[in-house]
DNA sequence: TTGAAAGCGCTAACAC
DNA sequence: GTGTTAGCGCTTTCAA
């Protein structure tokens, strides 16, 4: 059964193709006749036009890439959600691609949305392979780089520093008057490397760069990942004073396990988590976390390309510090 | 600046375009000489295909269609994640669109996928405008409903009975002899909806049909919402000896409200959430859960898609019950 | 306001 | 193994 064309409706309706084109597009175009009669002609054979034909001939998409490293995380889920809410609104399709935090499987998403002619990239992370990079600085759309400041945008970057943002969390504990603090992450993507990073300058800057305690283990974040690397750190004798956790799941696994184990938080270890989720502030203890600004972060670079696709012109490069916030709860005021 | 064609590579190379074509797809179809020079010619003018113009002249678009109420659940994640897992490895582009728990909004979604020629459509739930349904009947490509199952499936349907698992997770109250339970719940979709007609049923089974109590407010499940909705109920006077909640967050937050109200899980108050979330295996005390198969349904989603596709015929109508689980843990073990 | 002609960039089908 | 021809189903001119 062939599908139904433009062809077939202009016929039916006693119209030309073009006529339909329009009515479908810009109805305010065609008389009125007109365009009952195509709006009739349309239902009764259901038709459903073909973007790939539209698409071809205009050469407008529509469509607006993304690449994030995973789909399995909070974090990503609420920026997709902006995004998609914003984008979509506009009248724009998101295509969602997973680079499962390989730059090379990074850069074949790169050219599969290139090849669909999305009108913009948004891209998660500032860490590209050089032929990724060059593609994206060639081609004449605007790409948004997000989650992380680069020291050389390729054209619009929305972030924050994430070293900064470890280097908070560890003077936060410092501060409090504690010397033996322990660092616990999953596995070291870019981000958390980073947080790592000031984490060690600030042991560093506290002259106890002989002292970090560092708890890691190459799997995803999660709760149970949490348990696992306290009671890891515990049965290997380290008994830190506070522990810094690159992300929440992991601070609330830490705080669960450390009360299996007969430690009161914050009474006897404080701990401080990362992304400030939405359990962060209900937990009980309640967990201090290092705010981010996930949800503006989508927004914002939906904003900046459906500006930029209006202007029908690449953006000028631009770099747009979102910062973080430091959110002092329980889990740290022993 | 001209976008570079197929034209252009095949005019540097010294070919027809049909031999550049030929190289991209089917490497093996050409001597190894032309191949090579192809090769180079496509590197040096960083020529990228036109999707769209592939897919117009081939009428195959290597896209899927995936239709979710919401990006905003981890349930929904862990689902979208098993489906990108096996279809992009199989070649395929998944397209994921939204739907805001709208049946209108779902209606443009399957017109949208439609019209951009995907090759199937799995979308989450059975409940579709009648214009929807239609559609997907007369579409001449495999169709999957997930995560419930239909009286009356479009073509393939893989879910599971939210009302027995209801009446499980109740039931396992009861038999704990549990007579004041009460049902803490979020927004109620349709899954929602059938899990209370599941604890309304066992309710009256018991006999207890006028001694139900409902917490509910018209937002996204959350920690947070559990914890309010339980105090919401304490502070209305009603103690239910054990709670049954739509979902482990909110199961999360109504323990973490108990406790801070001074009661004791499960001593004097019994929880049983709803997922079987990754958290609540190491919780504190654990929590019981019913495990729902929502990688699984993913997973085999894709599977029975890529199968039809590989057939290239509609398949035939088939409904699987995944079921689910009974996970009894700390939280109901008083 | 409507239509005719041409073409977007690729591939299927067939020839050589 | 390689090329020629003829579209795929739309939209963009441009003319009426």
């Amino acid at each position: 059964m062939r599908r139904i064309t433009l062809d077939d409706v202009a016929r039916l309706a006693g119209v030309s193709p073009i006529t339909v084109s329009r009515v479908l597009r810009k109805p305010a175009a065609v008389s009125e006749g007109l365009r009952l009669r195509v709006d009739a002609a349309v239902r009764e054979l259901g038709y459903v036009p073909n973007l790939a034909a539209s698409r071809l001939a205009s050469s407008r998409t529509h469509s607006i890439g993304v690449i994030v490293p995973t789909l399995y995380n909070v974090i990503f889920a609420e920026y997709l959600f902006a995004l998609h809410e914003a984008l979509v609104d506009a009248g724009f399709q998101v295509i969602v691609v997973n680079s499962r935090y390989s730059e090379t499987e990074e850069e074949n998403a790169i050219k599969a949305l290139l090849g669909q002619r999305v009108e913009a990239i948004i891209i998660a992370g500032i860490h590209h392979t050089l032929h990724a990079r060059q593609l994206l600085v060639q081609a004449s759309l605007p790409v948004v780089e997000t989650f992380e400041l680069s020291p050389d945008p390729i054209n619009i970057n929305i972030g924050m520093s994430q070293e900064l943002a470890g280097r908070t969390a560890t003077t936060h504990l410092l501060e409090r008057g504690f010397q033996k603090i322990a660092f616990l992450t999953g596995n070291l993507d870019h981000r958390a490397q980073s947080r790592m990073d000031g984490y060690h300058a600030a042991m560093e800057g506290a002259g106890l760069s002989g002292r970090t305690i560092i708890a890691q283990r190459a799997s995803a974040s999660s709760v149970a990942l949490g348990s696992a690397l306290f009671a890891e750190m515990n049965e290997r004798g380290d008994s830190p004073e506070a522990i810094f956790c690159t992300d929440d799941n992991l601070a609330l696994g830490a705080m669960q396990e450390c009360r299996k184990r007969g430690f009161r938080v914050p009474g006897d270890i404080s701990i401080i988590g990362f992304h400030d989720l939405e359990f962060a502030a209900c937990a009980s203890p309640s967990l201090s976390s290092i705010a981010t600004r996930r949800y503006e972060t989508g927004k914002l670079a939906a904003k900046k390309v459906l500006a930029a696709i209006e202007a029908s012109a690449k953006p000028a490069d631009e770099q747009i510090d979102l910062g973080f916030g430091l959110v002092v709860r329980e889990s740290t005021s022993g």
